[in-house]
DNA sequence: GCATGTTTGTAGATCGGTCTTCAACGGGTG
DNA sequence: CACCCGTTGAAGACCGATCTACAAACATGC
C-alpha cells in the first residue's frame, strides 16, 4: 500500500528496489519479451509491495494511454446510457478503459481536446462537425463515429437503421388511422437535408412516409427549442393549430417524453430509441429500438481493431424493431 | 490548419517556425513572465498558422493536464445530470475540463487510475470506499467527495442536507395521515449504519422519524435488488405484505420512479433529488431537491480551490426543499 | 576448443512539454 | 564612464515511462 505523502512510487523506484534497470520493469509492465521468471517474479512483488502504479501522462507520451474517450453531446440524454453501457461491456477484459467527454459548446472543442494525447482511440457523436475535418482528426487519432451516415476513408461508423426504423414508426400511425401525423425534431442546424444525421434522415422519411400515403398536407414539423433544450413548448404549440395533429412522431425518446408533458394522453406519441424510461407503465410510450447497448459496444470493438492496426473503414447499421406500446394504442 | 499525415504539430516545430526557443514558446502558452509584445505576437500567430495544440500527456507530466475528473457510479443515474451540468458550469472560463470516469467495478480501481496522472484533480460520488484510503489518495492528487458525511483532514465534501430532507418527506406524509409507511432504499452495503452515506442516513432518519411519531411497529425497509439493479420488484413485494403501506419514501427519484411503476397510484410516494423527471405530469412525483446543480459547482470550485493551494478542508453542505406533488397528494 | 547463436538484462535516446539557471542586452545612475 | 540592474531570451535538466541497441552470459554445433 505505501502510499507515500507527496510523489507518488515511479519505476525508477521500483527498479531500485528490486535490484534491476527501469527498462526490466518496464517490460514486465508490457509483458514484453526477454524476461526469466526470477526476475519477473521478484520485480513483480516489488510492484506489489510499494504500491506501484504506473504514470499514464509518461505512458501516453510515449506509448499509449488505454484511455478511449467518449464524447457525448448531452450528459442527460438517455440514449447516451445505452451506449456508455455497450462500449464497457466491450473494453472489459482489455487493458482499456472508457472516458466521457461532455460536449459543452461546439464539439469541435471537445474532440480535439480529446485528440491532445489524452487517449488512444475517439468515439464522438458528434453530427455537426465537417467530414473533412473529421478526416484530419482521423488521421491523428483513430476515430470512430456514432450517427453518421456518412462514408469515410479514415474512420468507421455506427448508425442505426434509421429508414427502417423510422418506416416502422409511420406505418404503425398511418394503420392506426392517423392522418395528420406531426414530427418533433431537433433544432434546424441537425436535421440539414442532406447532411447524414439521423434526424435529418428521420424527418426525411417522415415527409416521404406522408407524401406517399397522399398527406403531403398534412406534413407538420415543429422543432425542440435550442436555448431552453426541452420540446414542450413546441408540442404544446401543435395542439394550437387550426387542425392539431392526432398523432405525434418524435425524433427520440426524450422529447417524446416530453410531449407526453405537452398533450398527455390526448394525442398517439411515438419516440425513438426504446430508453428504459419507455417501458415504464405511466409513461408506456411506443418507440423504436435500435439496440444503443450494441451500438456501443460495435463502436468500441471497432476502435480496439483500429488499435490493433485495421485501416480500412467499417460500418455497423443496427437493425431496429418498433415497440408498441399504450401511447399509440389507446 | 495543416493536419499533418502522421504525427502532429509538437512545441519545437512552432519553435523552429517562430526562430525562437522552445522555452519561449512554453512561456508564451502559459502566460508566463519574459515575454517581449513582439515575440508573443510572432509566437501566437505561429501557433495559429501550424494549429498546434499542447499535447496534454507531455504537460501533464511535469506540469498539470488541466483535466477534472468526475467519478460517477452509475451512468444511467438521473442525479448525476444535475452533478454533471452543475460541475461543467464552474469550470467554465478557467483552462479546467471536466471528464468523466464510470465506474463499473469496484470504486477503488476507477479512483485510482484517474489518479494515474491523467487529472489534476477528482470529484468522487464513492460513498462505499474507506476514509484512511481516501485520505492517502488526497495527498497524492486534491480530492472532494460527493454524499459524504464525514470529517475528513485531507480533503473536501459536498453533501445535502439528508437529515432535514428526510424529515421534511416523513412529516409530510405523517401530516396526510399515512401511518404505514415504508422505506425503499440501496443494498446493505451503501446503508450501513453510521457509515455515513446519504442512504444510511435516510434510512437512520426515516427510522426515528416513525419511531418518534409511534409508529415503530410500521417500519418496513424494502432494496433495490443488487443484481437486477432496479427497484420494481421491491417495491411490488411491499404491495404483498399482509399490512401493504399506503406511503412509499424512496431513496431516490430513481427508485421512487420504480415504485411507481410497481404501485401505480395506489399508494402515495415521495422520492428525493428532483431530477427533472419528477416535474412531468405523468410522474408527478414528489420529491425532496437538494440543489444538485449547487453541489457539483461546489465541488468544482473547492477542487480549483484546491489547486490554487488551499490545505485546510471544506465543507458545503447545501439546503433542501420539499415539493409536493400529485404522487403524494391525490 | 572455438565459432556461432540465443537468452537475458542494461544503457541511453526519446516522447513533448515545464521550469530553473544563466548570458546578453540596454538603460539609468553617480 | 564604470557600474548596477531589470528585461528578454536561450540552454538544458527534468518528468516517467517506452523502446532500440547492444553487451554479457550461456548453450549449442562441429
Amino acid at each position: 500500500m505505501s502510499i507515500r505523502k507527496g510523489r507518488s512510487v515511479t519505476i525508477s523506484d521500483v527498479a531500485e528496489a528490486a535490484g534491476v534497470s527501469r527498462a526490466a520493469v518496464s517490460k514486465v509492465l508490457r509483458n514484453a519479451y526477454g524476461v526469466s521468471p526470477g526476475m519477473r517474479a521478484r520485480v513483480e512483488s516489488t510492484i506489489e509491495q510499494l504500491g506501484y502504479r504506473p504514470s499514464v501522462a509518461a505512458r501516453a507520451l510515449r506509448g499509449s494511454s488505454y484511455r478511449l474517450g467518449l464524447e457525448i453531446p448531452y450528459t442527460g440524454a438517455r440514449f447516451m446510457t445505452q451506449i456508455v453501457e455497450g462500449a464497457k461491456r466491450a473494453v472489459a477484459g482489455t487493458p482499456y478503459q472508457i472516458i466521457l467527454a461532455p460536449a459543452d459548446g461546439p464539439e469541435y472543442d471537445t474532440l480535439e481536446s480529446l485528440a491532445d494525447g489524452l487517449v488512444d482511440g475517439i468515439i464522438a457523436i458528434s453530427p455537426l462537425v465537417d467530414q473533412a475535418w473529421l478526416e484530419g482528426l482521423a488521421r491523428r487519432v483513430p476515430v470512430v463515429m456514432l450517427g453518421r451516415h456518412d462514408t469515410p476513408a479514415g474512420y468507421d461508423t455506427v448508425t442505426g437503421d434509421d429508414h427502417a426504423g423510422t418506416r416502422a414508426v409511420m406505418e404503425h400511425l398511418l394503420s392506426l388511422g392517423h392522418r395528420r401525423i406531426a414530427h418533433l425534431t431537433e433544432p434546424e442546424n441537425v436535421t440539414t437535408p442532406g447532411s447524414g444525421t439521423p434526424h435529418s434522415v428521420r424527418l426525411e422519411v417522415y415527409r416521404a412516409c406522408m407524401t406517399e400515403a397522399g398527406l403531403a398536407e398534412h406534413i407538420r414539423v415543429a422543432r425542440r427549442d435550442v436555448s431552453g433544450g426541452d420540446a414542450v413548448g413546441a408540442a404544446a404549440a401543435l395542439l394550437d393549430l387550426p387542425e392539431p395533429p392526432t398523432a405525434i412522431f418524435a425524433g427520440h425518446d426524450d422529447m417524446a417524453v416530453d410531449a407526453l408533458a405537452a398533450v398527455g394522453r390526448t394525442v398517439a406519441v411515438a419516440g425513438y430509441d426504446n430508453t428504459d424510461l419507455a417501458a415504464h407503465p405511466l409513461i408506456d410510450l411506443t418507440s423504436v429500438d435500435q439496440q444503443g447497448m450494441e451500438m456501443g459496444a460495435q463502436a468500441a470493438t471497432m476502435l480496439l481493431e483500429r488499435l490493433k492496426g485495421r485501416g480500412e473503414p467499417r460500418r455497423f447499421v443496427a437493425a431496429t424493431r418498433l415497440l408498441v406500446r399504450g401511447s399509440t394504442s389507446r
